[in-house]
DNA sequence: TAGGGTACTAACAAAAAAGTAAGTATGGAT
DNA sequence: ATCCATACTTACTTTTTTGTTAGTACCCTA
């Protein structure tokens, strides 16, 4: 959304590792600043509206919500859900892909309480 | 390595989650921006010199090479091995913890190959 | 005595990510 | 006619990350 330099040397570098690295690319995905809260939020509570979630997700400001969200979204990862009404209402859902990390993400939370505490 | 100021709002924030969940730990350890790469390297080649890391990262700079195996270091995730000569020769290993990352590493370079083309 | 190879370090600049504050559109309720 | 709630948008600033360039120390070799 805000928009980069596409030919500085760290623009090219990630780029290369993202198309040509399983690892690199996942991360690209689920590595902003905010979107393992948004999907682990939605994996529990299957569908959220947009001020559900900024309620759960303490601490962040509406750019950087509609940001994830949007780029979660173009990445196939949620659902975008518009109701036709006044007020505006619209839900977020997992799509399938975005179920599909949940074993990913359950592993990496494992690992996470398992070294947390030690040094 | 570089300073960051304490108490803005993101520092806090991120902080805050780092200490209260598990995937937000993991990720504050391996989202650097080349440590995947450093860390997927020594789990292939098991040990590896500066130099040998330098050339097979392909794109990095040194002042990030060196920045990123710190925090790797730090973290306790890889090892710093000096011998004592001239011209230096310094090895890095990972860990035990750092072995432990494999079956995640797998598991996300997996999931991304599967999603890498698809729109 | 000058140069070479390795593993760094430091200072400054550019780029990218995130924060902050204010504003928009809509139709229904008052 | 005004206010309200929701889901955003926009412009501008600060913070954070990364790049760039130019060093350093060491002993050995020529």
């Amino acid at each position: 959304m805000d928009k980069r330099k596409e030919n500085s040397t760290n623009s090219i570098n990630e780029a290369y590792w993202n198309n040509n690295c399983g690892i690199a690319f996942t991360l690209s995905l689920i590595g902003g600043r905010w979107k393992i809260n948004i999907l682990s939020y939605l994996l529990n509570e299957k569908i959220l509206r947009y001020s559900e979630l900024r309620n759960r997700l303490v601490g962040i400001s509406e750019r950087m919500l509609i940001s994830q969200l949007k780029e979660l979204e173009k990445d196939g990862l949620v659902n975008r859900i518009v109701h036709q009404q006044v007020p505006p209402k619209v839900e977020y859902e997992l799509t399938e892909r975005g179920l599909s990390l949940q074993p990913l993400l359950d592993l990496m939370d494992k690992w996470g309480e398992d070294n947390l505490g030690d040094k």
